[in-house]
DNA sequence: TTCCGAACAGAACATTTGTGCCGTGATTTG
DNA sequence: CAAATCACGGCACAAATGTTCTGTTCGGAA
């Protein structure tokens, strides 16, 4: 990639992340002029038109500063998300339906490369207890995931199995009047249940674990 | 938190944090005057030096748009880490020492909820097969690593077993001549290796999966 | 009450900053 | 070759924008 880009256009750009990593908000055209080594305010004029074309940035006229970052595809990057982590999840404990206003424990920022460029209204439980090691989950683990009623096979669910009372994590296979559960520990064996005996509670996103 | 801020600081904070997360660059003090009903410009001026002295923000001074946010304490936030994916790990296979100047495969950004706020140097590496299931890791995940050749008692080390010809992650305990290696896996059993025979390649900062 | 400081209002002012215009040289195109 | 296009240089201008200055309001302390 980039290649579509002259020396001075990429030497732009260089600069432009690194700035903006430095400051947190854009530079001038002047300073990219003296960042750059570059002659005139209107060349980097110039090539900053030529790399909004092609989708490397995208500016706001008339406002000073206003040039965000894009990926070349006229996408935009660096774009994180606020995921609140809004309790805990236990073998024993279903998970709770929180009300869209409760007050978040903690929020974490994930990048999109968290969550495979997908979106959604998110929330993150703290794993409590060894219980989900068969899901390959820890104590501690953080978990992310989109609240939803539904799957589609192949889905990694958090589920409620509502005889035993408890709650797992597994890869969901609807087959007809049963559901089979299949743990992300490949070695293991899956476990069948009837449909009515299973409760979709959310959509596993991912997990993360930090030591 | 927060308490120490008026309602029009929050409510500025508040402003402050959506209008980047939408433009990518910070607002003017006038569009903060009229994203916030603000009646003059001097109280958005008052405001954010009161917030700059209480460390929510960063302000560059005689500077359009130079408003960096801030974590409350002083400190900046919302960096992102931009790790490279040099390759891939399986047991079989020692950690190779990739040179400093190694195009990588892939970038990913982290946030620093992902590295415990910790920074440095670090790697990432993807997991291929299963054969890191005792350490709750599984084939596809990303670990990543900071290139270490010492660890200290508790860290989760990847370390190469020189006779077994293998690299393992565990977490590392020395034990005079001798090293125990215990399992993420609480109900496993560690492993003792003469400390001759154990090679730290790095220390484990985390791992991330996505579905 | 008086005093004082925090918070605010309004307007003028000085920089900063993006943009437009005119021109030049090199390269490509017909 | 002539014309067009690209990339650039220099400069001036107008708009955007941060700053400052002078007051005002309001609540609490003395």
């Amino acid at each position: 990639m980039a290649s579509d880009l002259s020396e001075k256009q990429q030497s732009i750009l260089r600069f432009l992340e690194e700035f903006i990593a430095e400051h947190d908000y854009p530079p001038s055209i002047r300073d990219i002029q003296s960042g750059c080594d570059i002659s005139s305010t209107s060349v980097v004029d110039y090539n900053l038109k030529r790399l909004e074309e092609k989708g490397y940035i995208r500016r706001d006229r008339e406002v000073s500063r206003a040039i965000e970052l894009l990926n070349g595809q006229g996408e935009r990057r660096r774009r994180t998300l606020q995921v609140p982590v809004l309790g805990k999840i236990a073998a024993g404990l279903p998970l709770p339906v929180y009300p869209d206003t409760m007050a978040p424990l903690e929020v974490i920022d994930l990048t999109e490369d968290m969550t495979s460029g997908r979106t959604g209204n998110f929330y993150a439980l703290r794993v409590q207890g060894t219980s989900m090691i068969d899901a390959l989950i820890n104590d501690g683990d953080l978990v992310i995931l989109e609240p939803r009623e539904t799957a589609d096979p192949g889905d990694v669910v958090a589920a409620w199995i509502v005889d035993r009372e408890e709650t797992t994590l597994k890869k969901y296979y609807p087959e007809g009047k049963q559901v089979r559960l299949q743990p992300m520990n490949a070695t293991m064996d899956p476990i069948y249940e009837d449909a009515t005996n299973v409760r979709v509670q959310g959509r596993l996103v991912g997990t993360i674990r930090s030591f």
